[in-house]
DNA sequence: ACGTTGACCTATA
DNA sequence: GTATAGGCCAACG
């Protein structure tokens, strides 16, 4: 497992609950901004992980549940968020911009 | 080995 | 304001 990954699941855990960032932003706290692709490839991977990674939390960078269908229903994303008291309305997050969790401004 | 694809983002028109 | 283009880099066929 190389460190990026690595790094990304770790980063993932470390979400609060009810709270959710964007593929970009892990890519740029990682320092490979540009390369979110990469992050949602991880995101991929991370079912196969033993640990728990929230990937839920995670969406693109306009709050839409771009990942839904890999998950086991394409309906479980937006369960697991609105369970954390996140409101989802037409695949999209509401107040998307208040419960952005930014790795780079809250974990310094 | 090569071309295509992808849970994206930014920039230009 | 939406639309299209380019860039990114790893995995898959």
């Amino acid at each position: 497992m190389s460190d990026f990954y690595q790094n990304v699941f770790e980063v993932v855990r470390l979400i609060p609950p009810g709270r959710v960032t964007s593929y970009g932003a892990i890519a740029r706290y990682l320092g490979t901004a540009g390369s979110s692709r990469m992050v949602g490839w991880a995101m991929n991977l991370s079912h196969h992980q033993s640990i728990y990674v929230p990937a839920h939390r995670v969406v693109n960078r306009n709050g839409l549940l771009t990942g839904k269908i890999h998950f086991g229903s394409p309906v479980q994303m937006q369960e697991l968020l609105e369970n954390e008291g996140v409101r989802i309305e037409d695949d999209c997050v509401v107040e998307f911009n208040s419960l952005f969790w930014d790795p780079m401004t809250e974990l310094r």
